[in-house]
DNA sequence: AGTCAAACCTGGGCGC
DNA sequence: TGCGCCCAGGTTTGAC
């Protein structure tokens, strides 16, 4: 579920609250999502019991919990994970998979449906171990990604527009539904092969990765079926999608069908008209 | 280089 | 009501 717009806005509702909190006791309901160390629960509980929180960072999907003894916990929500910061008498819902008892009475409770969520314990200095972490692109909405970044890494590739959107070695943070936003706003086909973009398209599709991304966290999230932010809120940016899950319904630039096929394995949304290959 | 299917899971929606 | 099938905000792996 939780695209770049939805991690930043978790990681915007977690940190001011877990700043300066100590972690006095771990429960690890499913060990296999610990992946470094794999499975091993004991391992995690001895390093960070008692740790407080330095620091919070988000890189694409990924979110860094910084503590004091210099290991960082390395979550991933894929899907359908979310984290809560809730009051520790609050019932625990089913599919609550890791519980941080936190020293203001409240928990960090790590929720996850279909179980694909990620939890690694690095340290500090060694976050390359992380092989999606290590490879993942530039920041979209830093200063590093510049148009002429953007130019220099289309160029000569095949790659359909898609699929490179999705690709997170090439920009990190985008899933299904900002690029088919994003594709629809830059009126790019999906299909069409990245080193055959024209000069101006190139530029529209710089904006429109900015620009969707930035209005993504400005509604606080897409919240279609599963996604809340750390206090349990849902966002709003499913109000303003224009393609993503329309398929039938009418583009609202010149009332054509939206289509949907399948690109880079995913269902794909888009206005056949508006987006010529 | 790039594309594809399968794998990891649970649950919701649909047709019959 | 129930069963079976398809689908879902992600990523990795291994085969062409």
């Amino acid at each position: 579920m939780p695209e770049l717009p939805e991690v930043e806005t978790v990681l915007r509702s977690l940190k001011p609250k877990l700043l300066g909190k100590k972690i006095v006791e771990i429960t690890v309901n499913l060990p296999k999502l610990i992946k470094i160390p794999p499975g091993d629960e004991t391992t995690l509980r001895k390093n960070i019991t008692g740790s407080k929180f330095v620091d919070v960072k988000r890189r694409g999907k990924y979110l860094l919990f910084y503590l004091d003894n210099g290991w960082v916990l390395v979550i991933h929500l894929r899907m359908t994970g979310r984290l809560l910061y809730l009051k520790n008498n609050q019932p625990v819902e089913k599919h609550t998979h890791l519980i941080f008892d936190l020293n203001d009475e409240y928990q960090l409770r790590f929720h996850d449906v279909r179980q694909f969520g990620l939890i690694y314990l690095v340290p500090q200095d060694s976050l390359d171990l992380i092989s999606g972490l290590k490879n993942l692109g530039p920041e979209p909405l830093s200063s590093d990604f510049t148009l002429g970044y953007l130019q220099n890494t289309l160029e000569g590739k095949r790659k359909k527009a898609k699929t490179f959107l999705l690709d997170q070695r090439e920009i990190a943070g985008i899933g299904n539904i900002y690029a088919d936003e994003i594709l629809f706003r830059a009126g790019i086909h999906p299909e069409k092969p990245v080193g055959e973009l024209s000069t101006g398209e190139i530029e529209a599709f710089w904006q429109a990765i900015k620009e969707k991304l930035s209005q993504g966290i400005k509604y606080r999230g897409t919240s279609i079926k599963d996604y809340v932010d750390g206090d349990g809120r849902s966002g709003s940016f499913q109000e303003h999608l224009k393609v993503y899950g329309k398929a039938g319904e009418y583009c609202p630039n010149c009332g054509c069908a939206i289509e949907k096929i399948i690109v880079a394995g995913r269902s794909t949304c888009f206005c056949p008209h508006c987006q010529r290959k």
